[in-house]
DNA sequence: CCTCCACAGGAAGCGCAGGAGT
DNA sequence: ACTCCTGCGCTTCCTGTGGAGG
């Protein structure tokens, strides 16, 4: 008889007891190290239970420090107590990512407010208006917009949401603004940030103190007992933390060791199988950076870390040496000829100027202005990331 | 000291795509 | 269906800057 092929895999033994708990999409019912911002929260979203507007509140914080997990956590507190004391406080949570512009986020808002309606391709007004009716009814109404500098328009966005409290005189909507892009903020129009950043927050990185205990907690909800050594937890918090204190790549560290135990069929994840996954994650988090920009962006990337493998390094006129470090320069006079040794247009200089702005942004790259024993005034930039699998990744990205 | 170098980065404008208004 | 409008990606042009070199 044969056997079905399911059988195999669905026996095998797993250091899992819940992968699910380690997967970045999870939001851990206690969030340590962020009592400070879950309070100062809560006060200021507690207006609404007493029937008043709340401040509009501004979330920023690089990548992993716990603003969505936050966020998603206190709303959900308010609206649990609302429906338990029976008061009017509705909430809504849209990722900008998906809905990046106005009209797209106004049709999930109200989507989620009537969820057996359909409102694709009602104009922007009549869905502007469903929301109001909803808030006329006098509720309180809080709307979180995850990587709201995603939104193309949001400038309008912020204004139809904030006009709307002067047409009601019952019921509210506040907004919950979360980025990681700090320069983002300096570009909104005067009144959109003043109204967006009525309050605002920080979220710090995670120290690897913190990465630990946060690494704990999980793996002793997501694996069986005793299937993570302490040694492994230890060394993954150090390498989230030297990276960049970001939860999500420690986390994720953990979920790739334990999937590594389980293919070779280990039942211990030891600092080996953490070390291996560090490579893994590493090239996870390159690729999910690199594959949505631009082709010509694609190509200056490309270009620094084909430059910083033939190059050994300069020598300052000083005497002093410096690894991988490269001329703005000549990154330019050599990404022209690789952009057109693919038959790609080329970009003018000063647009390339903006693309390694961005770059830098981005945590690609790192660039310091040139001091001392460099002739002229330009940038020199080194790479954020080994530059080999950088250079491997977009080989493949650029060539399709 | 002045001049030149090798860029940085602001301002203005251009062509295009996609959405709103009619 | 048609114009009009607007934001976006980009170019062109330009002024600014810190140090090298004479």
């Amino acid at each position: 008889m044969q056997q079905n092929i399911f059988e195999k895999e669905f026996a095998k033994e797993t250091v899992f007891k819940d992968r699910n708990l380690v997967t970045p999409h999870y939001t851990p019912p206690i969030l340590p190290f962020r009592e400070r911002q879950i309070k100062e929260m809560g006060e200021i979203l507690s207006f609404s239970l007493k029937g008043k507007k709340t401040d509009n509140l501004f979330l920023y914080g690089k990548t992993g420090t716990g603003k969505t997990s936050v966020a998603k956590h206190v709303v959900q507190q308010l609206l649990d107590f609302s429906v338990k004391q029976n008061l009017n406080v509705e909430g809504c949570y849209v990722n900008c990512r998906n809905h990046n512009s106005k009209y797209r986020v106004l049709i999930k808002i109200v989507k989620d407010l009537y969820p057996e309606e359909n409102f694709l391709g009602f104009s922007a007004a009549f869905v502007y208006e469903k929301l109001l009716d909803y808030a006329r009814k006098g509720k309180e109404f809080v709307v979180v917009l995850d990587e709201v500098d995603k939104v193309k328009d949001l400038d309008e966005l912020i204004y139809s949401l904030t006009r709307g409290n002067d047409e009601l005189d019952k019921g509210s909507v506040s907004i919950i603004g979360i980025s990681n892009n700090l320069m983002f903020k300096d570009r909104l129009d005067p009144r959109t940030k003043s109204s967006l950043c009525e309050q605002e927050m920080v979220f710090p990185p995670y120290n690897a103190e913190e990465l630990r205990e946060i690494l704990k907690q999980r793996a002793e909800m997501a694996f069986k007992s005793r299937c993570v050594q302490s040694s492994a937890i230890n060394l993954a918090a150090a390498l989230a933390a030297q990276e960049s204190g970001d939860a999500r790549t420690a986390v994720m560290l953990l979920l790739r060791a334990g999937e590594i135990c389980d293919k070779k069929g280990s039942d211990k994840v030891t600092d080996e199988e953490v070390k291996r996954a560090k490579s893994k994650v590493e090239e996870e988090i390159i690729l999910s950076m690199i594959s949505t920009l631009p082709k010509q962006q694609q190509f200056v990337l490309y270009t620094i870390s084909s430059l910083t493998l033939q190059k050994k390094g300069v020598t300052r006129i000083t005497g002093e040496k410096e690894e991988g470090v490269l001329f703005s320069g000549e990154i330019y006079e050599e990404y022209q000829r690789i952009a057109k040794s693919h038959h790609s247009d080329i970009i003018s200089s000063r647009w390339y100027r903006q693309y390694i702005s961005e770059l830098e942004m981005y945590g690609l790259i790192f660039t310091t202005a040139s001091g001392k024993g460099i002739r002229g005034q330009t940038r020199l930039i080194k790479l954020g990331f080994d530059a080999k699998k950088i250079r491997e990744i977009l080989g493949k990205e650029i060539a399709n």
